[in-house]
RNA sequence: CGGGGAGUAGCGCAGCCUGGCAGCGCACCUGCCUUGGGAGCAGGGGGUCGGCGGUUCAAAUCCGCCCUCCCCGACCA
């Protein structure tokens, strides 16, 4: 592609509405643009890498077995209300009525859809398995989007479906997914972990997220060096107990701690450690009220409330509820005295002596509380984030903790969908069954940006070679030279009959701002045609990533490309 | 939804407090010049100052309402 004919408005500074390097870089790079929040626009160069992990997880799917399919956006409100989703999934679904003042909505995901096809088409065991998977554009309305295409609205994104017999088949499946998952984000180049996960509004029981490795992920991730055991933060169990010294009671004694309320101005306030206090959450579990006990230096994780408890949803409650209940302002909460309320304590609780709670009384807090003595915790619960620290659940080793983006996730759903859609088929023994389904995606326009968070420097971005938009940036310094010229078409002609990709700049510019361009736009090679050349009758050729700066013959160039364009694609 | 910030040329911003010709840098167009890391000189085009209403002789500037965007939080594959 020559590039004087290419459309890539690249932009010297960086825009206003960006926060994150990958939103920035993708806008500057002349990659995306935005069209209203978090709703984007491709451009040409922006499209092409989008197609390359098309390319990728369409080919890693069909290799798996998948067939493909296209399924409707637009999704009617009936098949939502089979599955009780229609009133449960909350403000992401966009829902709108048609002429007719029928209700419908845009497709968050499509369980729905997939699973109303196979039940009117697939009948006998025969048929299975089957796996069915599309790339398609969603649509959930985030309450805050944000950075870009990490969080749109509009979304790209695979989602596969797969229909099995019975459990076992469902782990094959799964396997089969998972692997295929793992060979997509190597073909990426992407440094990724898998991770357990929780199964969220998706549902099912177990789950895996595939977390590419970014220090500015929005995730953390508890891993394990020596066994290989890792999860994210809502599944990491915090087994590690805690010895406490043995203390002797000391007798409960209220104090008056005036405006005090954060936990770290408490503790300092009573010239107690962090440590000895603890926080009392009030919380709204379907609807019923929780007191949660968590010591002051740790971090309560409300999936693992929800989860703890079984429930549907938890929220926290808001000030007039918590006055309501503890009769005093926010900050002051405590376990002592606390009728109508259900309390719960964390795990890390237990054995802690002489601790310091609120006194359900503006301005007062209580030292030396004790379990049992002064109130009861209905029951101890893993509820806590784990930190730096913390040991394996597995082998007891110490965790590490990485953040990263999540670009997969894959479900085992189990029957919730086909039963609830009576979605059956005949089993060899002639009798009906539900299928078995699992559901397994990748955030395809997200992936583009993990990829740059994983990948770029000051200059730009760093593509991996198989996500790259163009293999090759072909410089021509002073295309007004026609020795050059035709040197530099010569080179463009061989490189792309040798397969590889070649964005040629023969822009009538200044060699700095070619090489700010294919800096930004973070083309593995560079190719440079000027002075040298005309000197040595050798090109340049210069990876983006680290040093290796080669002068070579044009032949030499075109060998040495197209070898590292085949081995690495 | 709560808190904070912003909207002035394609992009980045100043001007607003204290009302009085709408500016700067980059980009764009023309010419000259220059050509190995976003050159220089000269000339030029481009604006409903987010929208609506109000105050005033006069509003980008003051007041009111609304819209949009960004950040933090809550929420979320």
């Amino acid at each position: 592609m020559r590039l004087s004919r290419y459309f890539l408005p690249t932009l010297r500074e960086d825009p206003a509405e960006a926060e994150v390097i990958s939103h920035k870089l993708m806008l500057r790079a002349g990659m995306i643009r935005r069209l209203a929040s978090g709703i984007y626009s491709f451009l040409p160069l922006g499209l092409r890498v989008l197609r390359k992990v098309e390319r990728i997880v369409r080919e890693e799917m069909d290799k798996a077995g998948a067939l493909e399919v296209l399924l409707p956006l637009v999704q009617p409100a009936e098949l939502w209300q089979e599955t009780g989703r229609w009133d449960k999934f909350g403000k992401e679904l966009l829902r709108f009525k048609d002429r007719k003042d029928h209700d419908f909505c845009l497709g968050p995901t499509h369980e729905e859809v997939i699973t109303d096809l196979v039940r009117k088409e697939v009948r006998s065991y025969r048929d299975l398995p089957l796996i069915l998977y599309q790339i398609a554009t969603k649509f959930r309305d985030e309450i805050r989007p944000r950075f870009g295409l990490m969080r749109g609205r509009e979304f790209i994104m695979k989602d596969a479906y797969s229909f099995d017999a019975d459990e076992e088949g469902l782990n094959r499946s799964y396997e089969l997914m998972y692997e295929a998952y793992e060979k997509i984000f190597n073909r990426c180049g992407l440094r990724f972990r898998a991770v357990l996960a929780d199964t969220g509004a998706i549902g099912g029981d177990v789950s895996h997220e595939f977390m590419v490795l970014a220090e500015t992920g929005e995730d953390v991730i508890a891993s394990c060096p020596s066994c290989g055991y890792a999860a994210n933060l809502e599944m990491a169990e915090a087994t590690r107990r805690f010895s406490y010294p043995e203390e002797k009671e000391k007798p409960l004694q209220k104090v008056s701690t005036p405006g005090v309320k954060r936990a770290e101005e408490v503790a300092a306030f009573l010239g107690v450690p962090l440590a000895k206090l603890v926080k009392t959450l009030i919380y709204l579990v379907d609807g019923k009220p929780y007191a949660v006990l968590i010591r002051g230096d740790h971090e309560l994780n409300e999936v693992k409330l929800r989860r703890a408890l079984g429930a549907e949803r938890v929220e926290m409650a808001g000030p007039e509820e918590v006055e309501k209940l503890t009769g005093a302002p926010v900050g002051f909460a405590g376990p002592i005295g606390l009728s109508r309320v259900t309390i719960i304590a964390d795990r890390a609780l237990e054995g802690l002596k002489n601790f310091v709670v609120g006194a359900n009384e503006k301005d007062a807090h209580y030292v030396n509380a004790n379990f049992s003595r002064d109130f009861k915790a209905e029951a101890f619960y893993d509820l806590r984030n784990v930190t730096e620290g913390d040991l394996c659940p597995r082998c007891g080793k110490p965790l590490t903790l990485t953040r990263g983006i999540e670009v997969g996730h894959i479900f085992k759903l189990g029957t919730k969908y086909s039963a609830a859609m009576g979605a059956t088929f005949l089993d060899r023994e002639g009798k009906e069954r539900p299928l078995v389904m699992g559901c397994y995606g990748i955030g395809v326009s997200r992936t583009v940006a993990a990829a740059i968070e994983q990948n770029h420097d000051a200059q730009g971005i760093i593509w991996p070679l198989s996500l790259a938009p163009f293999h090759v940036a072909l410089l021509t310094l002073g295309p007004q030279d026609d020795e050059l010229m035709r040197a530099s078409e010569a080179l463009y002609q061989g490189l792309t009959q040798a397969g590889v990709e070649v964005l040629w700049d023969e822009r009538d510019e200044r060699p700095g701002v070619k090489f700010k361009d294919a800096d930004l736009i973070g083309l593995p090679y560079k190719v440079v045609v000027g002075k040298k050349f005309k000197e040595t009758g050798k090109v340049e050729v210069k990876p983006r990533a680290g040093e290796g700066l080669q002068l070579l013959s044009p032949e030499e160039a075109v060998n040495f490309l197209k070898e590292k364009v085949a081995s690495q694609t």
